[in-house]
DNA sequence: TTCCATACCTAGTGATACTAGGTATGGAAG
DNA sequence: CTTCCATACCTAGTATCACTAGGTATGGAA
């Protein structure tokens, strides 16, 4: 479970430019070092999510003589939101490290 | 939204010792300096839930003059669950913190 | 030509946290 | 003494989410 955090993770990953679903899910599973290896059902449906959001863009590429890809990107509204998700993950994070113990919070 | 780190955050809170549903959602809600203020139709699903499974254990109190109240221990499982638990959220966030650039992630 | 990897898609499912109610009691305020 | 608030518990229903389990199609390798 990637537990509300794959809206943010999807977004980071177009970061660095347009970027199709396969590869985005690429990106992922190497950025996380194999621990998010994400399945398709999970990938397609948020990109179409975001997209309803207004926070992609997509277009279809027909290379000559290869697959269709539909390419997404980054529109302004998602870069806005990638930086309010990495706000969040990040006071999210810290109060959970706080409770469990990142600080310190077990008996001696 | 706790995104499945509610269990979690829930046996830690009784990691110091029993307490009922009242005092735990204060115990998290300060040791995470407000950012989880958990509403009660959250937290005492969730305990049953977690007796159920057998991490909890409870008793009711009737201190003369008072009101009763459930009390909450964690079990051997308990324990062993909040182990594990804090291992997969060290896994969790650090593998988020890379993707979201925790370490770098963003085009100087 | 057969098969695998790529590349896309969706309907349905299970779990989760939350909303929105409800009950009851002890103590303080009037 | 009664009214109100804080404490303390509870549950039914809901929305969302990530995932399972399917399905389609194509390019290249065997």
């Amino acid at each position: 479970m990637l537990k509300g955090h794959l809206d943010a993770i999807v977004l980071a990953a177009l970061e660095g430019g347009p970027a199709h679903g396969y590869a985005i899910i690429e990106t992922i599973r190497r950025g996380s070092t194999d621990t998010f290896d994400l399945p398709e059902g999970t990938v397609y449906p948020a990109l179409h999510r975001l997209e309803e959001a207004g926070l992609l863009s997509s277009a279809w590429m027909v290379p000559p003589g290869g697959r269709r890809r539909r390419m997404y990107s980054l529109t302004k509204a998602g870069s806005a939101a990638l930086a309010d998700r990495r706000k969040a993950w990040g006071r999210f994070s810290h109060a959970v490290d706080a409770l469990l113990g990142g600080g310190r919070a077990w008996p001696a």
